[in-house]
DNA sequence: GTCTATACTTCGATAGAC
DNA sequence: GTCTATCGAAGTATAGAC
């Protein structure tokens, strides 16, 4: 079985995502998008009718790699927490590149972008607090998480980041 | 003693800064900058020969605010760890803005905007850690922080983070 | 379904008047 | 020190051939 080729719609999704993430929005254009797809403009243009739809798009394919995820950390071998955590740091999975470009486009100023975020970390509060059975705890793990992240996003992050982090949740009986 | 006039100069880093924060770096444009500082695109021209020029300007400025918070935060009254924190949230403070606006061009991968945030951070761990006396504390905290700035820039921001953090930090004795 | 050609707009920057 | 006028490049989008 030969293994199925990735459709051009999502090679340009893929390709706006890794723009938006690795160059910023600004980079983020039509012309660069359809380069790296290796497509034409008129060609992206015949799958998205304008860079909103493409913006449209990406949020979708977000919000269904969003419930997988929760359902994995709701799950995860070595608990919710430290799974969090984990992917907190850019992994570099699909998912990641597509919550950072995501954030990208909700700086912004646009409310969809925002409002998906929101959902995702709405999903990621309710498995921590289930897990965790403590308000504080669950909302400051979050924060750490969203430091990690910003961190890793910004070309500001430490190599020991996350050992600091367990140290001090072993403190707190979390991990 | 009449108010001083704020120079031409500092309107439009003002307004570079405001707009980088309030729409993102695509809506920053010299026509942008120049329409929100009252001033022609010409006039823009004569202050700062170039975009770039322009955060140059900005990354300086930023600097000189960073110095001083520091050293606001080694001697606050209720303490560092409660000082970073409080102004974590977007305190509307221009340096806030000037430290969002930086993240927003360290985004676009610009290597002088992460440098100063680098150093910035590397300024705000340095009282922590000596505060402190724990490394991997002063390292969370500093993640919590981040996590603080992040949310509330991406409209995402919770009403009572705050509060869970210092209860949080309570049961670590550090508050 | 993808391409080329093209229209229109906005961006960054220069030149020169005042 | 600030303005208007203008340029070339790049941005989004449309039309129509293949």
């Amino acid at each position: 079985m030969v293994a199925t080729e990735r459709s051009t719609h999502d090679r340009l999704l893929d390709a706006f995502e890794t723009l938006l993430v690795t160059a910023g929005s600004r980079a983020a254009t039509l012309d660069a998008v359809a380069a790296m797809a290796e497509v034409s403009k008129g060609g992206l243009l015949y799958h998205f009718h304008s860079k909103d739809e493409l913006v449209e798009a990406m949020l979708t394919r977000l919000r269904e790699q969003g419930a997988a995820d929760a359902a994995k950390m709701r799950t995860a071998s070595n608990g919710p927490v430290e799974f969090y955590l984990a992917t907190s740091m850019n992994t570099g999975s699909a998912f990641d590149r597509a919550l950072i470009a995501a954030a990208r486009i909700a700086q912004e100023n646009d409310s969809r972008a925002s409002a998906a975020l929101a959902d995702l970390r709405e999903g990621w509060i309710a498995v921590l607090r289930e897990h965790l059975g403590d308000e504080s705890l669950a909302r400051t793990i979050q924060l750490i998480g969203d430091g990690l992240y910003f961190d890793d996003t910004t070309g500001l992050s430490e190599k020991n980041a996350l050992k600091h982090v367990r140290d001090v949740l072993r403190r707190l009986d979390v991990l």
